[in-house]
DNA sequence: TACGATCGGGAAATCGGATTCCTTGTTTCC
DNA sequence: GGAAACAAGGAATCCGATTTCCCGATCGTA
């Protein structure tokens, strides 16, 4: 497979069609003036040859890559895996190619690669991150765009998904459902993931004249922390307890003081900042012999499908769209290359995925 | 943030230290000869104009691109994501820049960034798939191996994760702890990681004068199928048909038929072909009444940790060490850009990973 | 017919380093 | 003291394509 040493340039294309290497060029670019009938020699001449012109000369004398930099400060991916994808993506419509760069949280490896970007001359640089807290800006010579993880510094290009829309949407479609008594379940306290749903969701209340039915809980992000808040939360309502629905004492809970959620007052829909943490939640729920949606109507957040899908039942849930994200932050990094830079933090809007955690079979 | 035109070139050091650019050269790359008080303030003059040389240029003269190609046959990115992680951090190691490229099981997306990279005139290329299918080679004048789905052509480099190995450990492991009437659960019936895992399975136990408890199960990767063969391999016993452990009908189960794994010639252990299925599996499992790992031991494959730690209980399974694989092929890339190419295909140890769903809490 | 305009295509410069080859100036050794 | 060996650094060439400049041939028009 590799017939190394079988690189074509461009005068053995030259050679072979009588012509000279400049003629080749302008005749492959379109440009020049040429006879339609010596372009057509050249081009044949290539296509025989299998000529494909050397990127890195080009490079050279263009004083541009066409290349672009996908700088991730996270490692395992989970959220600014799909951003590069999409920006890669979206790249390869603009006919430029993606050197992924990976920082795995380490600032020497970053600032590593970031030379590495510099060296390499690439086009400008999109830096994504695990988290969409604010990050401090690199400091290159060429244009940089933040996705899901905004610049620290406002007059950055910065695009990130709009969590305050997302909750918005979900709001809505549990009031429209009905659904006035809304608990809330956090992840980690101090991620601006967890605190700006829990203040959203807290605004939309208000503007419906609700509040939380009860103190908003926070804990990590895991399937686990779901269950227990499942527990801490109805456990919490010592007024809802009842005889519970089918058979059997919810495993780890003490069983003398068993729950449900019938009667005034009682919580109505639980909404949870992951549908890592959501889908622990409806396990336990339904352990607990409650029926979801019947009795508690559950969302999720980020659409992570294996999670979303496999729950049972399957999660309504904000989709961020990442990929779109990624693409977003390609068109602007595409447009500064091109001269024209944007500024500031672009608000994606997230997409509201419906399924049977809300809605029941219907 | 962008010091656009900032770009410092090597005569601008030539420059500033009085000595001419073929000096620089020398004395920032340690070639040549040279004073050391000449070096010296050659590299002082390139810090302070923090000059960073040219990749491109560099690239050009020495006729290489210190650039590898990481072209990833998926999109989602479950299992190509790790090995193209590893890759890329290995590369690193090596002074190489990794450009991502992900076809998206799309042979004209595929064939367009095999074309762009050769363009790019890389060094070399690592190819990565979504399963561990065998497929068809790429044809360009440079190195290439092949990482998770290895070539069809034999004289290519590939390396792949050795999935009879791993089903080894399962099994020594399993047999170890006593149990002998094992059941396989496999994901998909035409994908090699299915065909395999049973294979190796049902040789292992028959050098130990073993068989499998129950004809081998088929579906797809889904929780749901693993919650479903359950059902299934369990109805298959209707010998082992028994009272359930504690009330309340299995869920979604004909009422009437119920079991358990008591008695002479019960299922003691399932091997699913995959920790989705695993999870899925232990979930029916525990809401059938049996318990994991006392009535029935329970193994997955892949240590998905979103799985694998998720499940409860959670997963001894078969970790694929996927970042190792992509940090192996790099090796192999850069010890046949250097002019030793590797030949075949080579198998990656896997790890056994145990937990309690065969151990209990001890 | 003659002169300027246009067309077609080649020669050469350019991009930014690396490297080879030379030219100095200094040592060394007989 | 003179030839050879050597150290230090500059000049020129090269990598492979693009692009500018320029020249010769053809064409149109007065």
């Amino acid at each position: 497979m590799t017939d190394r040493g079988a690189v074509v340039r461009i005068t053995d294309v030259a050679a072979l069609a009588g012509v000279s290497p400049s003629t080749v060029s302008k005749a492959l670019n379109d440009t020049g003036s040429l006879r339609e009938s010596t372009r057509a020699r050249v081009r044949e001449a290539a296509d025989r040859l299998g000529f494909v012109p050397d990127a890195t000369a080009r490079s050279l004398s263009a004083r541009r890559s066409f290349t672009v930099g996908l700088l991730s400060t996270d490692s395992a991916g989970r959220f600014s895996l799909p951003v590069v994808l999409g920006a890669e993506n979206a790249l390869v419509g603009g006919a430029l190619s993606a050197l992924l760069a990976t920082a795995r949280h380490d600032p020497v490896r970053e600032q590593h690669h970031v030379r590495a970007l510099v060296a390499r001359r690439v086009d400008g640089i999109i830096v994504t991150g695990r988290t969409t807290e604010p990050r401090e800006p690199i400091r290159v010579p060429m244009p940089v765009v933040y996705a899901f993880a905004p610049s620290t510094d406002s007059d950055d290009a910065s695009v990130v998904p709009d969590d305050a829309a997302g909750m918005r949407l979900l709001v809505e479609h549990l009031a429209g459902l009905g659904r006035r008594r809304i608990a809330y379940v956090g992840g980690r306290a101090e991620q601006a993931a967890s605190v700006v749903r829990h203040d959203t969701l807290v605004a939309e209340l208000a503007a419906r004249g609700l509040e939380l039915a009860a103190p908003p809980l926070y804990g990590d992000w895991s399937e686990q922390w779901g269950r227990r808040a499942v527990d801490v939360l109805l456990g919490h309502r010592r007024d809802l307890v009842v005889a519970p629905r089918s058979g059997g004492a919810p495993p780890d809970l003490d069983p003398g003081h068993q729950i449900s959620t019938a009667g005034p007052g009682a919580v109505d829909a639980i909404v949870f900042a992951s549908d890592q943490v959501a889908r622990g939640g409806c396990d336990r729920l339904r352990e607990l012999g409650l029926r979801v949606p019947d009795d508690v109507a559950v969302t999720g957040y980020d659409d992570w499908e294996v999670m979303s899908l496999a729950s049972r039942p399957p999660l309504t849930t904000v989709d961020m769209r990442l990929e779109r994200l990624g693409q977003r932050a390609a068109e602007l990094l595409i447009a500064a290359i091109d001269g024209d830079p944007a500024h500031g933090v672009e608000r994606l809007a997230p997409r509201l995925v419906v399924r049977a955690s809300t809605l029941g079979d219907g």
